[in-house]
DNA sequence: AGATAAAAAGGTATTAATATCATTTTAAAT
DNA sequence: ATTTAAAATGATATTAATACCTTTTTATCT
């Protein structure tokens, strides 16, 4: 299993992509984005639609739209993609899956995955989506394949 | 997302309970076994008969057979149950999906999900199958719900 | 106003994960 | 030998995740 869904993987993929690619003001369309981040377009569709509508990113119709981000969505924290996308149970739920797991009544592996837990938010939370622009412009990092 | 596959949840629940009740040598049947840790018997069977093809669990068949640890099992870290039921994408694999994501072709999380990987993977390592049984005996821990 | 380009919306298809059921094999006890 | 209790196997069902397609809405440009 992987740390993400494949729908948050190729979210936050694009969300980075939209950043970097809009910075100078501009939009981007999905079949660009879906290129950039080498992901299947009409699922990426979806994806960019929901987090539109959940405000993460922006969108304009017609001819010359796309999507953007605005200033307030650069700052912005992984945290915010991940919870909109996968929910918050990565950062909140039992690693053994257990409902009723607590601090009066925990799994064996409560205290290890409450670290766990708080390494991924805080990472997650102190990282802004507009963070890698630089790098991404002078090719330090990859979105693709 | 949870971090494991509900199979890799019930798998480490079922040994963490089979340990703890065959401590004394005995063995334990699924029935039983299903009801400790509130899972799904034909599912948790399932699981069950590949973590015993994969040498992780012992079994035994017939009147008087079920399930058992033997010393050397007892002593494995939990990251070989993780391994045998989800693979090793979860200390391996980029966590935004991408196969080509290496240290000369980073994608924008790659030192930081490294360190959560290398996080995962030291907890689940250091920590052996037969870890917690005086634990599950008082009744600190709960495997249950 | 009409044509065009874009995302939004809604519905369908495929695949993988989760769960269940029926049959077979094994070993012990009588 | 027969019965019985257990896991192993094989087949099927259900649900959720992933992927795709078609139509609609919105805005721009001529």
């Amino acid at each position: 299993m992987a740390i993400f869904s494949k729908t948050c993987e190729y979210g936050i993929r694009a969300v980075f992509f939209i950043a970097h690619k809009t910075a100078n003001g501009n939009r981007i369309g999905i079949k660009e984005i879906a290129n950039g981040i080498s992901s299947p377009e009409p699922f990426l569709a979806k994806i960019l639609q929901d987090l539109s509508r959940k405000g993460i990113i922006q969108s304009f119709k017609g001819p010359h739209g796309g999507f953007y981000l605005d200033e307030s969505s650069l700052s912005r924290p992984l945290s915010d993609i991940v919870e909109a996308v996968d929910g918050d149970s990565l950062f909140k739920d039992c690693g053994l899956g257990l409902k009723a797991c607590s601090e009066i009544n925990p799994c064996p592996l409560h205290n290890q995955f409450k670290e766990i837990r708080n390494n991924i938010y805080k990472m997650l939370n102190s990282t802004t989506i507009g963070a890698f622009n630089n790098e991404l412009l002078t090719g330090i990092f990859s979105l693709k394949k």
